[in-house]
DNA sequence: GCTAGCCTGTCATCGAACTGAAAGGTAAAC
DNA sequence: GTTTACCTTTCAGTTCGATGACAGGCTAGC
């Protein structure tokens, strides 16, 4: 199984190909976005993992080369803060998972074997817990196969829920998630509001959002 | 396996015509670029070889020109100069591989073998979905076999959602797929109003247009 | 070269849905 | 028991999308 990892970040790049090699994978690893279009080109990786800011050209333009140029290999972005836009421009131009920094090095390998094992191209994985399930390409869920009507803030909130269960998520992080100017929403009580809703349409999910005061926010199945 | 080759410099462009018709290809050979769209126009060639600066229409447009109309036409480009900024903006343009002057000849067939390999050439797919069949060579669409009368744009805007079903499509996207300057649909409602039009023609299609509030469009089936 | 028809994009309007502020209530921490 | 953090509901403002009407432009047919 082979790898890409492109990251500029010397200490996290290294992180990433001591870990992968030790989970048995063939790693490359490059610091800049147009050495990574020039690895994609002549081997044939199972996964590349993509740093959204890189010199050179950033990550997604990398996705949208490779999906353009049909090339087998899954890719995974990482991004730093991700802010909708971001996310929805990354997965537009190819990226098929992507993850948030700073994440859970367990975390990345699990995504990494999620990748290998699908035929490319479909889009993110859907994610599973309790009765829910939520499709990032769709942009929906469904709760028990019924389709949940949730608002786009709400799905980004439990999107970030999920893809972090079972840790707990803080307020910033949900900030710069679900808002484009994640500053907005610290001072007013609107991330309050929004769980309250969220809950409303939860019921009886198999899954709670569980508050850490002080702290954050967590999911749990129920 | 029908080749084209767009360049104007008289010597390279024999060297080119004899070499590949000597490796087995049907060779077509123009020395400008609007020549080379007239002749993109008319037949469905598996490559193109395309020279960066040409009199007419340099080699980018004419293969934005092709990933524009969905040709089902894999593009080399050949260039002079191989600078990062001049590799992204032609593969961003739309062309699969590049190769810089002076190239060894061996270099270049093999790299046209590549091309003809990939999955893109092998035919124009049809798209089916519901009682719906759209044709992308023929640019027609039928409806349980009967031909809906669809414009040109809204025909570029169902292609796009069917091909990229089941996910959500966001206007951007959908600018850069339906029209020529992108940045115009984007401040008004044009995007709006087609959908509002290609969703009236598609009533009893087995298939629906579903709004993803803030993000695009997507396409369901009934 | 004129005319009818179709296509396009703009505008105005309508309606629905989402949002965030506020206010008052509740639970946890100390 | 007081304080602090969080929860919930209500409400009004705003945004977003749908649609019908219109004018300009292009094309085909005569």
């Amino acid at each position: 199984m082979r790898i890409l990892v492109a990251e500029d970040d010397r200490g996290l790049r290294e992180v990433l190909v001591q870990g992968l090699e030790d989970a048995g994978y063939l790693v490359d690893a490059v610091d800049r976005g147009d050495d990574a279009i020039e690895q994609l080109k002549f081997y044939e990786y199972d996964v590349a993992i993509l740093d959204w800011r890189m010199p050179g050209v950033p990550g997604v333009e990398v996705a949208s080369w490779a999906r353009r140029n049909d090339r087998p290999t899954a890719i995974l972005m990482l991004t730093a803060r991700d802010t909708p836009p971001d996310r929805i421009q990354g997965l537009d131009a190819g990226a098929d998972d992507y993850l948030v920094k700073p994440f859970d090095f367990g975390e990345l390998v699990a995504r990494v074997r999620a990748l290998q094992r699908r035929p490319r191209g479909v889009g993110a994985p859907v994610l599973n817990r309790g009765g829910l399930s939520l499709d990032p390409a769709r942009r929906q869920v469904t709760l028990n196969g019924k389709l949940l009507n949730l608002t786009t803030a709400e799905l980004y909130i439990l999107e970030l829920l999920m893809r972090r269960f079972p840790s707990v998520v803080d307020r910033k992080a949900i900030a710069e998630h679900a808002w484009r100017d994640e500053t907005e929403p610290l001072g007013s009580n609107v991330i309050d509001v929004k769980m309250s809703r969220l809950r409303a349409k939860l019921v009886n999910s198999g899954v709670r959002i569980l508050t850490v005061r002080g702290s954050g926010f967590r999911l749990e199945e129920a």
